[in-house]
DNA sequence: ATGGCTACTCCTAGTAGA
């Protein structure tokens, strides 16, 4: 089972790259974030053409997430417990084929101790708890998404610049301590435990050839799934060419259920 | 490296991203 996250900054203008990219790659499920588009104007028959399933939950310019899937997914959630009503769209759970499937797009927080980044922890607060609810329950899990996160010192290019810098704090790497503290491994850093596997590359300066990137896009795998742990890596290749977005996917691969369960 | 890019919007300037 290949499951794969990705944030496609505006899921209308990589539509093409999208849908060339899932021919490609084949995942099983894929977690998108930053759709930028309102659910009635989602591509939905593009994805399905494709052979892939899709639920989702947008709003108008910002955020927006979706989980696409071979096999059919049951919504489970669209908003995280604790949110105001008429919140970001930046939570999507779902089971796919006996996984629960927990797509996020954590807040930016802008910058450190800002009132944005005091929201930010709050809402990975509240993830924190909606997951460990769920794992009381639920075995097999995985939590994909944009954390805006780097959890360590491998995930930044240059950790005296980044030092104490939105996405790098303290805190911020405390709270995704506590998120694997639940039983969840960081499946990309399991399989490639070296420096340097970026996600995020800024647009300007030639970053993505200079290697100045960030690994803020993670797969969080439940035990029951990260055992099956076959291959996780970065797809590089789709950061590079015309119109990218400046996030690459990250896939994880799993091995199938002892036979009869699938 | 504090933006020199990209995408969005009651669009040609301001906001956000990370």
């Amino acid at each position: 089972m290949k499951i794969a996250t990705w944030n496609v900054n505006s899921i209308r203008a990589r539509l093409p790259r999208l849908l060339d990219w899932l021919g490609r790659q084949q995942p099983d499920v894929v977690c998108l974030q930053e759709t930028k588009v309102v659910d009635a104007l989602f591509p939905r028959a593009d994805l399905e053409a494709l052979g892939y399933q899709c639920v989702f939950t947008g709003q108008k310019t910002y955020n927006g997430v979706a989980v696409l899937s071979r096999t059919p997914a049951v919504e489970v959630l669209r908003d995280l417990p604790g949110e105001p009503a008429g919140s970001e769209r930046r939570f999507l759970a779902v089971d796919v084929a006996g996984v629960r499937v927990v797509c996020v797009y954590v807040p930016n927080g802008r910058e450190a101790d800002s009132p944005h980044w005091l929201a930010k922890l709050e809402w990975l607060e509240r993830l924190r708890a909606f997951l460990a609810d769920s794992l009381a329950t639920v075995p097999e899990l995985v939590v994909c998404g944009d954390f805006n996160i780097a959890p360590g010192d491998a995930d930044v290019w240059d950790v005296a610049l980044w030092q104490g810098q939105n996405l790098f704090t303290g805190q911020e790497k405390a709270m995704f301590d506590r998120l694997l503290d639940l039983g969840l491994t960081d499946t990309l850093r399991h399989h490639q435990p070296g420096p340097g596997v970026f996600t995020w590359w800024d647009y300007r300066n030639g970053a993505l050839h200079r290697g100045w990137g960030l690994r803020i896009d993670h797969i969080l795998a439940s035990a029951a799934l990260a055992g099956r742990l076959l291959k996780a890596e970065v797809d590089r290749e789709a950061r590079k060419g015309s119109q990218p977005s400046d996030h690459a996917p990250v896939i994880a691969d799993f091995g199938g259920r002892p036979a009869g369960e699938f």
